[in-house]
DNA sequence: ATTTGTCTGATTGTCGACAATTTGATTATT
DNA sequence: AATAATCAAATTGTCGACAATCAGACAAAT
């Protein structure tokens, strides 16, 4: 288990571990995943992995039956393109507005660190690595406004959309295109002086890269 | 506690009773709450009270400090009005669009019904009761819509608008305003014909009942 | 007087054990 | 043969006990 995290309480790290393994592919869609046994994997007991996986329950990565079992969520295009999307610009573009005027140095150099770190991963075709990254990114936008519960909203549908995303670009390796992509935001949200400028380039942003290309043709 | 909701876990019971009293006023904003004491006025173990803590702490109706102490939210106006509401809209208003076409005569006596409890709870000055009930109304627009991860993301943000609510309107009794309100609304969902009509008048309602006055008049 | 260290009580965090429920296989009944 | 009743395995639900951490009081050192 990623010990870098020990910052963190034991559900909120094996909440990531799990989360790793969906999004890393060593969990399927629909597979049963049962408390025990991530227990065991994890070496930890129960009562963290119960609590962990009600987390993830709540972000919308896992359905449990009761006394039956617990499985990774199926995605649902509809509910991704015509409910979440537009609720994570929402958020965003909320928490962008707030934050925007606060940013300091400090702030900047977060936002062109993660940028490097991208175009590190894009080098070594790491895609994974690439959507931890995305995640960071956005994070770093929802964290800037300060205000605990935005963050708390915004990860219980964000893990949801990622999951949707991964499935549409399981083949196509267009990773270079999303580099320029955060590349040319980035540089909008950090040497921009408008408001109003950087919360349309992050809307237009999320919609962008997370609707795929055939649904466009319709 | 409540023994009509057997046929939900422990957890769910647990924190149905604590959103009753935080609802009923016996416990005020920012006021301490502790897992044992809870556990031991409701006589069931720290567990299940601390799973439903878990679930209204992801509902933004508690905030945890970390081995030190769990308090009620405090509420941020600019957060219900500029993020929640909107929120809450586009979620009830996509709910609609997938369900209204759907409903038969069952789900619009189910309105009928609570439009009758409504207007008991009016005739008794009951706010209490008129909010449960205001609460099942849109739940009965959200569940109809039956995509489950919609009512869950719902639930995720609905409580900490009610509670800004009752804070707004801890005074002013204008009881029968809502009734005639919600009385119109219902109307519209049930003889109406147009799915566009009735996403408008769900919206306006929701915006209508939730803004307070005096932040109109800026 | 101020800082530093130590103890103590309160509270949350983690754990392993046992209870309840579901499912499917097996057996009994008609 | 079809149906009903019973059992066993797997899994989640609930529980009480112990561990870890934090805040504040109090004492010790400077």
């Amino acid at each position: 288990m990623n010990n870098n995290l020990s910052k963190f309480s034991l559900k909120h790290r094996v909440a990531y571990e799990i989360r790793k393994s969906i999004f890393d592919g060593k969990l399927e869609q629909g597979e049963k995943i049962t408390e025990s046994q991530v227990s065991q994997d994890l070496g930890v007991s129960r009562t963290s992995v119960r609590e962990a996986m009600l987390l993830l329950e709540l972000e919308g990565l896992l359905i449990s039956s009761p006394y039956k079992d617990t499985r990774v969520a199926t995605i649902n295009q509809e509910e991704v393109l015509e409910l979440l999307l537009p609720m994570r610009v929402h958020i965003e573009t909320f928490a962008l507005k707030k934050g925007f005027p606060t940013w300091g140095e400090k702030t900047k150099e977060e936002f062109e660190h993660i940028l490097e770190n991208m175009k590190k991963a894009v080098h070594f075709e790491d895609l994974s690595t690439f959507m931890e990254l995305d995640i960071q990114f956005h994070e770093l936008i929802v964290t800037s406004s300060e205000m605990d519960n935005v963050i708390r909203i915004w990860e219980s549908i964000v893990h949801r959309i990622r999951l949707h995303f991964l499935y549409q670009n399981r083949k196509s390796g267009t990773l270079q295109k999303w580099l320029s992509d955060h590349e040319e935001l980035i540089h909008i949200l950090v040497h921009g002086t408008s408001v109003d400028e950087a919360v349309d380039a992050l809307g237009k942003h999320i919609m962008d890269t997370n609707i795929p290309d055939v649904y466009l043709l319709e």
